[in-house]
RNA sequence: GGCCCGUUCGUCUAGAGGCCUAGGACACCGCCCUCUCAAGGCGGAGGCACGGGUUCGAACCCCGUACGGGCUACCA
């Protein structure tokens, strides 16, 4: 394959946030780009003037920056072959049907929506493929421009060939597919309303925007024939095309709202990383070799190519997803971890969220404690949240397991005393002190580690407790050790109301 | 209905006729490590949709069947 002006395009509809499929799509399309030192071009799809808003086309924009896609043309940046909004092309496709017609590949069609509905209703359209009958092709001259004169409401469509035979395409990932002509209806370009079509509209731009590659969603397959035709019509060279199939969810259904979360942004909002749903997102369908699973992005540019897209649909799968952004996670510096978790604390009012200074705890320091039981970053608010303010509420499973453990009061109450007495409070003299007890106490020395972390955290899960400790300090561990140990007493008279 | 596309462990995939006793990853199970939870280490279970060919030899090639998906709009 060539390297020479590779240009593709990514081009969502800003009819909604960028979805994870899309996402997916615009990936393979920087990746290919990249990789051949082409152009990656970004068009705005608008022509749904009703669903089309600025603030998803905004939405859509950040989500893909986000992601660390750069675009060489397009919104925001401009390019040669613009203006990258649809809508605002529309000169440039009326004049590709004024040229249609002039060829006479296009002619208008007088049917109406109902005309047609009936037409095709009449039952099982055996053998035959029940499409339009192209009547309005053999429409005198004369009659056309009388009724287009008239007034009368029309849409344009393509005459396609009669004996254009099969249409065949080279396809980068599936290979040869083709498909008899005959079959092809004579699509409608332009609307009744003055609209270009889908098929056409896109044809006519990545046309004149030299578009190399058309890599696309499976569900363009089927439309491929049609395009070709109007390649065809236009005189225009013939893209390359490259079809990727489409996400599933697990009921082997296309991805969609009630398999969960589908935006990108939604995953950002959640914790994941943009580095880890990127990997993700590329390995869904591409792979490297046998065993590469988590990969950077140059890596991903270095080695990407279409050939080794997969033919067939790929099911979603979060739990993957959550293990990748683990990794990711895991692989993080403590200051890079506690910058990235910062927003997520900020929106629990828990720090603030320039961080300069006066947090009542440090990230920086928070993050080592958390990053190998960290999924999304989102679970660090709830991990660390109790090294936040002075007194801790204990979770009820949590304080009913410690009153049930055998010498818990004397537990606290010496560990209150010796970490007290300690010289320096951190986390080597907190172990030390804590793993002396069983030598001074009738008790295990799990059962020390667990009392004292249900006092301290609230919880018989947290991080590390000596480390914990530390980061707390001295005065609110032992507020907390005395506080546990009053609530011992106080359980003990709600038990007892004798 | 018609036209297309697809089918390797539960999931993502490696595999382009002998390297396959089908490899890796997630999830799952067990053991180890261990202050809880994780993380990590080690091990385990688990798959070529089915039926015919072609070939000395098929997960890989061909045909059919089944199943899934897409398109069949004046949606994109």
């Amino acid at each position: 394959m060539s390297t020479e002006n590779v240009r593709v395009r990514f081009a969502p509809s800003p009819t909604g946030h960028l979805h994870i499929g899309g996402a997916r799509t615009a990936i393979y399309n920087w990746a290919f780009a990249r990789h051949h030192q082409g152009a990656f071009i970004l068009r705005i799809d608008d022509t749904d003037r009703q669903r089309s808003t600025d603030e998803n086309t905004a939405a859509i924009l950040r989500a893909l920056e986000w992601l660390g896609m750069d675009w060489d043309e397009g919104p925001e940046v401009g390019g040669a072959y613009g203006p990258y909004f649809q809508t605002q092309r529309a000169k440039s496709h009326m004049e590709a049907l004024q040229s249609l017609r002039d060829s006479g590949d296009a002619y208008a069609c007088f049917c109406t929506a109902d005309e047609l509905a009936t037409r095709r209703d009449p039952a099982a359209p055996d053998g035959s493929h029940g499409g339009y009958d192209r009547r309005c092709r053999s429409l005198p001259p004369a009659t056309i421009s009388s009724r287009i004169a008239s007034g009368d409401q029309h849409v344009w469509r393509l005459a396609v060939p009669e004996e254009r035979g099969q249409i065949e395409i080279d396809d980068a990932i599936r290979g040869e597919v083709r498909w008899p002509a005959e079959v092809m209806d004579d699509l409608v370009l332009v609307r009744s309303d003055g609209t270009p079509t889908y098929n056409f509209a896109t044809v006519v731009d990545d046309w004149q925007m030299a578009i190399s590659h058309v890599i696309r969603g499976d569900d363009h397959l089927s439309n491929t024939p049609r395009q070709v035709l109007i390649y065809e019509a236009l005189g225009a060279r013939v893209p390359r095309f490259a079809h990727m199939s489409l996400i599933f969810g697990s009921d082997g259904k296309r991805l969609s709202k009630r398999h969960g979360a589908t935006s990108v942004e939604a995953y950002r909002d959640d914790g994941y990383l943009p580095e880890a749903l990127l990997n993700y997102l590329a390995l869904l369908g591409w792979s490297i070799d046998d065993k590469t699973t988590i990969f950077d992005r140059e890596t991903l540019v270095r080695d990407f190519e279409l050939g080794r897209v997969s033919r067939n649909p790929a099911v979603w799968d979060p739990d993957k997803l959550e293990w990748m952004n683990g990794a990711y996670i895991r692989g993080l510096s403590p200051t890079e971890l506690g910058t990235r978790m910062r927003p997520y604390f900020a929106k629990a009012g828990l720090v603030r969220p320039d961080g300069t200074q006066g947090d009542d705890v440090d990230l920086d320091r928070v993050a080592p404690l958390l990053s190998e039981r960290m999924k999304r970053l989102s679970d660090a608010v709830r991990a660390a949240a109790f090294l936040f303010g002075d007194l801790v509420e204990i979770e009820e499973v949590s304080r009913a397991k410690m009153a049930q453990t055998d010498g818990a009061a004397e537990i606290l109450e010496a560990a209150a005393a010796r970490l007290g007495a300690l010289e320096t409070f951190d986390a080597a003299s907190a172990e030390a002190v804590l793993r002396s007890l069983p030598e001074v106490l009738p008790v295990k020395p799990k059962d020390v580690f667990q009392t004292v972390r249900v006092a301290v955290t609230g919880s018989t899960v947290s991080p590390p407790l000596f480390e914990s400790l530390e980061l707390l300090g001295r005065e609110r561990a032992l507020a907390r050790l005395a506080s546990a140990r009053d609530s011992l007493d106080l359980a003990d008279h709600a038990a007892d109301p004798g």
